[in-house]
RNA sequence: AGAGCUGGCCAGGCAAUCGCUGUCCCGCAAGGGAUGGAGGAAAGUCCGGGCUCCACAGGGUAGGGCGCCAGGUAACGCCUGGGCGGCGCGAGCCGACGGAAAGUGCAACAGAAAGGAUACCGCCGAUGGCCCGCAAGGGCACAGGCAAGGGUGAAAUGGUGCGGUAAGAGCGCACCGCGCAGGUGGCAACACGCUGCGGCAUGGUAAACCCCGCCCGGAGCAAGGCCAAAUAGGGGCGCGACAGGUGUGACCCGCACUGCGCCCGGGUAGGCUGCUUGAGGGGAUUGGCGACAAUCCUCCCAGAUGAAUGAUUGUCCACGACAGAACCCGGCUUAUCGGCCAGCUCUUGCU
């Protein structure tokens, strides 16, 4: 009931994400960060890219029960040390908000070469990513278990 | 009021919610609470130091840097004050600003001549020559004299005036300028409308070589130190060598494998440290023109490490520039929306 509501309230909004954007607010602990290069190579191992014109994310699926993000931000792509930083913190930003939506993934977002960072532009690109990728994971399992349910 | 000069300062504010991170407190823990959390340039990495490790008797050479003087400073290529030169009506601003009579080199074009150089046009032609004339004198411009004027150039051997002369010339004189020696003032750079001497010289260029004086060992926090799985090989001590240990097995025999234990050392992954209390900030007093220093009081003010200071919403206004710490300081340079304060200058108007 309350949730049917509150999509009703939502939904004037135009075109505002599926992905409901403050559900259960989360925070951003180590534990949800990618910490060691032995964690970023095991991503670079074998990951599955996904790409727009401003990133490209990298997802391998882990065994913690939750999502957990790094992120390389190169300083050839982008060469001021301000907008590196912003980068990084619109990246955290929108990881920390839609975390709880996504699966047990290691992300890797890797910044593409850029002049200057538009922080809504940005914003709403890795919304679109976390639901491409929140998508195709729930897809592979899907299919996965129907193979698994064939056999 | 307008135009401008110099020095200094600020770098959107406030509130709520959700996050990150250092420290402290509470808690067995999960977690909770309090509090701190980018810059004036954090930037470029161009100088100077501290701090580490390596090298090192001293001196010299090579190489590099600096370059008016005196201060300040831990030090500097920085800062302050002064000198000199240039620009501006002025407040002020700008200057790699030692040496060119040690040497070597360089200078397009133009120009007659460009370094101890020169005579194209020009001026003169007193003197000598030639011609005319009885002569006085006149003419020619051959010898020769001159560098004032024209012209070239970034630059042409000091300027003005008078004398002088055939015409001229520092040839002579006066004043100005210049050089040398002295004197005076100044710590000094330097200054002098003080004296004497010299007719007048060393043209420019040293971010060209060079000379002179002074300074400089190298590498950098991925410096360096500590703990330490793994792995290779090593050392010491003790015990044992028909033994013992491990495996198989319920156990013994048997079979298979193998010296064993401890210590030292080593150092990969990883972790800790270096890591923020410092040539520190604020205030007062004193000394100094000032940079700055001394004394006292007071404050603790980022310390991340896949790398933190953000997001959303509301609100106010002059609608917010350049831009992000990575061992730390002192400078320089470059980027930068606006705004504030102080002192001063010029112009105009009023009293």
């Amino acid at each position: 009931m309350a949730v049917v509501a509150c999509c009703a309230l939502a939904a004037p909004k135009a075109g505002s994400g599926s992905l409901p954007e403050q559900r259960a607010p989360a925070g951003f602990p180590r534990a949800v960060r990618l910490l060691t290069r032995r964690d970023f190579a095991r991503v670079f191992d074998d990951a599955r890219p996904f790409g727009s014109a401003l990133v490209t994310v990298l997802a391998r699926p882990n065994d913690l029960g939750h999502a957990r993000l790094g992120m390389v931000i190169g300083k050839k792509k982008l060469r001021r040390a301000v907008d590196r930083n912003l980068m990084k913190r619109i990246i955290r930003e929108s990881f920390r908000r839609q975390q709880t939506a996504l699966p047990a993934l290691d992300l890797v977002v890797i910044a593409k070469p850029a002049k200057r960072v538009d922080r809504q532009r940005l914003a709403r690109d890795l919304a679109k990513q976390w639901r491409r990728i929140a998508g195709a994971h729930d897809d592979r399992r899907d299919a996965a278990d129907s193979t698994r349910r064939s056999a």
